[in-house]
DNA sequence: AGCATGACGCCTA
DNA sequence: ATAGGCGCCATGC
């Protein structure tokens, strides 16, 4: 058990959490779990994720809305179909209509102060 | 110990 | 809006 495991498991949770039919970023996730410089190693964490761990990782996407992780899909079309049936939209530009799918997964906590749970 | 690489992100031209 | 460069953090050789 390291530093790194502890990242990775902080990581996992947070994805976990992303609702179905939206997304969210390497950096958001970052700056969830407090390391908003680790953008590169949420990436790499969810990397070595297997395709049973039961963790969307396909929800989770470029600062920009732009799919990364398209190798790990079978590309990033097929990324984009997984979002597509989750009910994400995607602009005709090819990445994700962020303005009404992303998950900020820091702005989480306000929602309990609402009750929402 | 030093260099190169990577599911990223921000800055500058 | 697009393209190129630099920085961060950790890993691998």
């Amino acid at each position: 058990m390291t530093n790194e495991d502890d990242f990775r498991a902080l990581v996992y949770a947070v994805v976990a959490r992303i609702p179905e039919g939206k997304v969210t970023t390497y950096g958001l996730i970052a700056e969830a779990i407090g390391q908003p410089r680790a953008a590169r190693e949420v990436g790499r964490a969810l990397a070595v994720l297997p395709d049973d761990s039961g963790i969307p990782a396909h929800r989770v996407i470029g600062r920009d809305g732009k799919l990364v992780g398209g190798w790990a899909f079978g590309g990033e079309n097929v990324q984009r179909a997984m979002l597509e049936a989750e009910g994400v939209g995607f602009l005709p530009d090819g990445r994700v209509d962020m303005a009404h799918h992303l998950y900020d997964p820091i702005d989480r906590p306000q929602l309990r102060l609402f009750g929402e749970d």
